[in-house]
RNA sequence: GGUCCCAUCGUCUAAUGGUUAGGACAUCACCCUUUCACGGUGGCAAUAUGGGUUCGAGUCCCGUUGGGAUCACCA
């Protein structure tokens, strides 16, 4: 049996890490064994429906390289692939469960939830017993014929405990007693998920259902619904929580857990992807820098851990930096240019600056805060041009200016090489220490005690004319 | 509350029943150096707890504690 995987998201917002999470063990799991990867979008609950949702998730999948087989968009041989457009579908494998006696009409009124009321928890623990499952079928369906809105609930009929094996928990047992017996069909006429996925998943061919362990209470319910039809349930992956803390789950609400705000920030994709992977998951060996090409061929979902995650944006800022590190100083400068939009108008070397930044920067929104200096020289306090370590003071530092200022006056090849050996000399024939010329130069240059690059550096981005201006302003100041 | 699941450094994790419990991030120190960063070297740091089984337990079993999930006409 060829191995088939679905990712089946609902619209109802951004993607999530989490989802982005469990979409990539869906692919694979579908790739390492040479199987198709299939998009699905669950989109039965229409008071959910975020407009626009649906887009983002082909953006999203489509940015990190997991390109699905079948889809809403590319169709395949067992659409449609939304499931809205599936009604009829449902609507007729509802109506035979009933007639295989796994499921019934039911009449019964909204139930309203109560269940953020304390005082009635007890109660509320008590199972729903529906009166209506002893209507008959014919009399039901007369009923429906009538017009009266109806549901379809599953019927849970066997007693004792049920088993099943999953890849990552192994065997699992809850007993039939556990289990509701939930509303399959919505007076609607669409499906819940307990239906629809059980229905989707069988008629699609889907070999493996990976999904949040959050289902695996619930699972014994849809392997009744395969049972019932006669058909074989998949093999179930069921993965844990990624989690924002210790307590809470990642949230929606909170923007950071969001793949788009994450890229919107500077983060790579291919960063944030290899960082997911790992999430839960690794081969076994000390390899932590994987391409989604690599995954495809060591993933084994075998190895998939038991336990939660903690989603920790320290660690994938460290891995991100490793990704902007190992970009080539084009790839990088062309993904920093529209973070310099503070210095346009000026004639600033930014190749240079880019060069600079690369190793010094983890997320590329770091280059406002880096690159600010060049916008607009900060007013700096005379102050900072004492550093012990340099041996400079103020006074030194005026002495230093002086010095250089007709030197780099006289620089034509405005290279990093060059000025740095023209500084450099300057300090052996005044008998200086090197740091004694080029710190008070970087601190005249940028007014900061801490800079991306040394003085000849900065010299190299701001160009002649900048850094003689700034030269002389330090001196006024001195 | 019933039921199910989970438990190794702060975090992500490794360890056929036999290792000084390994690695990575973070952190600290040092080296490199034109400040900072990158890079390099080293340090700190964990088997939740109580019982068993065993020559030997992070690993197997039971209890405890802690955490999570689930009990919707949401997925």
């Amino acid at each position: 049996m060829k191995t088939r995987t679905r990712f089946a998201p609902s619209p109802t917002g951004y993607m999530h890490i989490g989802n982005l999470r469990t979409a990539l063990y869906e692919y694979l799991i579908a790739k390492a064994n040479g199987g198709d990867f299939i998009l699905r979008i669950e989109d039965t609950d229409q008071k959910r429906y975020v407009e626009g949702a649906t887009d983002i998730i082909f953006k999203t999948l489509k940015r990190v390289g997991m390109n699905w087989d079948e889809g809403p968009d590319i169709g395949g041989n067992f659409g449609p692939y939304v499931q809205s457009e599936r009604k009829a579908i449902y609507a007729e494998y509802a109506h035979k469960l009933v007639d295989l006696g796994g499921a019934h009409y039911c009449f019964c009124a909204h139930k309203e939830d109560d269940s953020t009321d304390d005082e009635n928890e007890a109660e509320a623990h008590i199972k729903f017993k529906d009166p209506c499952k002893n209507i008959s079928v014919e009399e039901a369906r007369k009923r429906i014929a009538n017009g009266e809105p109806f549901v379809v609930r599953q019927n849970i009929n066997k007693t004792g405990t049920s088993v099943f094996h999953d890849v990552v928990y192994g065997d699992i047992e809850i007993d039939y007693d556990e289990l509701d017996e939930g509303v399959l069909l919505k007076s609607d006429g669409l499906p819940t998920y307990n239906f629809a996925n059980v229905v989707d998943d069988h008629l699609m061919q889907i070999s493996h259902v990976v999904r949040g362990n959050e289902y695996i209470s619930s699972t014994p319910k849809y392997n009744l619904i395969y049972e019932t039809f006669g058909w074989t349930p998949p093999t179930y992956v069921h993965v844990a929580q990624v989690m924002k803390d210790a307590h809470h789950k990642l949230s929606k609400r909170n923007g950071d857990a969001s793949f788009q705000d994450l890229v919107a920030k500077g983060y790579l994709p291919e960063a944030v992807l290899n960082y997911i992977a790992l999430l839960g998951w690794n081969p076994g060996t000390e390899q932590e820098i994987f391409s989604l090409q690599e995954l495809e061929k060591c993933f084994e979902c075998e190895k998939l851990n038991k336990s939660p995650a903690i989603f920790d944006i320290t660690k994938l800022k460290w891995m991100n930096g490793c990704y902007i590190r190992n970009l080539s100083a084009d790839e990088f400068h062309k993904l920093a240019l529209p973070f310099y939009e503070a210095l346009q108008g000026k004639n600033y070397n930014l190749e240079a600056l880019s060069s600079v930044l690369q190793p010094r920067i983890e997320v590329l929104n770091d280059i406002a805060d880096q690159t600010e200096f060049l916008a607009q020289l900060p007013d700096y306090d005379i102050a900072l041009f004492e550093n012990k370590k340099m041996k400079t003071n103020p006074e030194v530092a005026k002495q230093a200016l002086e010095l250089a200022l007709p030197v780099l006056q006289n620089v034509t090849e405005w290279t990093n090489e060059n000025l740095f050996a023209t500084l450099k000399d300057l300090a052996v024939n005044n008998e200086l220490k090197n740091g004694q010329i080029l710190y008070p130069v970087r601190i005249a240059l940028s007014g900061l005690e801490t800079t991306p690059g040394g003085a000849t550096e900065l010299a190299v981005i701001l160009g002649k004319d900048e850094t003689i201006k700034r030269v002389k302003q330090a001196l006024n100041k001195l």
